[in-house]
DNA sequence: GATTGGATTTCGTCA
DNA sequence: TGACGAAGTCCAATC
């Protein structure tokens, strides 16, 4: 890895096209050969950059370049696409190499994942009397996330989200709208379960006779420990 | 800005639980107190981070991290959430500092919007003998991209996508049902438009009677490019 | 300030 | 390998 930090420009182009304006930046070389721009501020965003695999080439600038100061260029050109970003050092402030190696990686725990987890523990959550039949009941267009029955042994179908959204609930209707063609499942209900549903969310999915039910993750944690301690 | 290269390890808190094992990485800490934990490979994306605003704490190890070759520990915690980045470093390869001052950020042209002005000026890639009523057509929902008639005065509600995905297509179809409802425009057809149609969006839209159709950017630009030298 | 839709999204996972 | 859904998404425009 190589850090640079230098009075540079650049632009990019290539799915769109852009450019920046002179300023202090810092500039990251990777072992893989990608490119980063980045401000000193902001997000984890770069301002620009470029995605491996791609190759850097560091040239010499031309008169007119090296009349306004220009002291590198860089062209940076992916190997699959004609995405290209050329970048105008002026000044360099730092410049240094680093062997980093290979990176284990980072280990998450899931969310969504785990919060379906919890509610096929948890199903009588939906309601008084319900019944989980399986997780990630299959259908022609992807999986169900859950499917159960309620206390009179109708089927229920539940679109679980961390954050409830219009998407979501589009997602969940076009489940229902095949299930329901299944003659040994229909009628089946629908459920938008999410830690937080968004109003447009609400209404479209009340509009279509979908229950909404807000989840709270910490609780059904906390459920889900207090179980476990007792066995 | 400030450069550290160290063997570390990291845990994260906040809306999922993760943890980096011990490696050789680039921190890097940003003017808004932000911190960026990047390793010698991958995108842009960091392994782990803390968006601004927030607040780095550099501490000595305990008695029992210091055996472990521990030298500093540093909290990261956001100010907002209960969100905290804690990383414990050993070895510290590189550590400077460097002033940046304010970036004037990325400037870039248009992608979605560019593409609708082309199609705009050639809407007879629709088909011949059709005409453009208006870009941006509005609704109750929001506006649909581009209202164009047939050759039969009959009217078609294009989408715009670079990539035409599953969701352009419900767009599509909620501002279709919006449409029909009025009796001066009614019956209106749809065209999906993009760059590149994912095969499950274009069997959507081909079940609902939704034509697809693929632009060829370059080409549009190129004609443009040659309509624009004629005046 | 909340919401919505796009992104040079990136990153998994699964068929 | 391609497609699809999720993301600690981020981000800007709009309401």
């Amino acid at each position: 890895m190589r850090l640079v930090v230098a009075d540079c420009s650049a632009r990019y182009s290539g799915r769109l096209a852009a450019q920046l304006p002179f300023a202090t930046r810092l500039l990251v070389v990777k072992a893989d050969g990608s490119v980063l721009l980045h401000s000193d501020g902001g997000s984890y965003k770069p301002l620009n950059w470029m995605s491996p695999p791609c190759t850097l080439l560091v040239h010499e600038p031309s008169e007119e370049q090296a009349d306004q100061g220009v002291t590198q260029v860089w062209t940076v050109q992916h190997h699959k696409s004609d995405d290209r970003l050329e970048i105008e050092l002026h000044a360099v402030h730092h410049d240094s190499a680093h062997e980093l190696g290979v990176d284990p990686g980072l280990i998450k725990d899931g969310v969504e994942a785990h919060l379906q987890e919890l509610l096929a523990a948890q199903i009588e959550l939906l309601g008084s009397g319900y019944t989980l039949v399986r997780r990630e009941y299959p259908t022609a267009i992807g999986p169900v996330d859950i499917l159960a029955r309620d206390a009179q042994g109708g089927s229920v179908a539940v679109e679980l989200k961390r954050r409830g959204d219009i998407d979501g609930v589009e997602q969940l209707t076009r489940y229902l709208e095949l299930l329901n063609r299944d003659p040994l499942l229909a009628p089946v209900r629908g459920v938008f379960a999410a830690q937080e549903i968004k109003p447009q969310a609400r209404v479209l999915a009340t509009d279509r006779g979908i229950r909404c039910l807000v989840l709270d993750y910490d609780a059904m944690r906390g459920v889900d420990d207090v179980e476990s301690r007792l066995f």
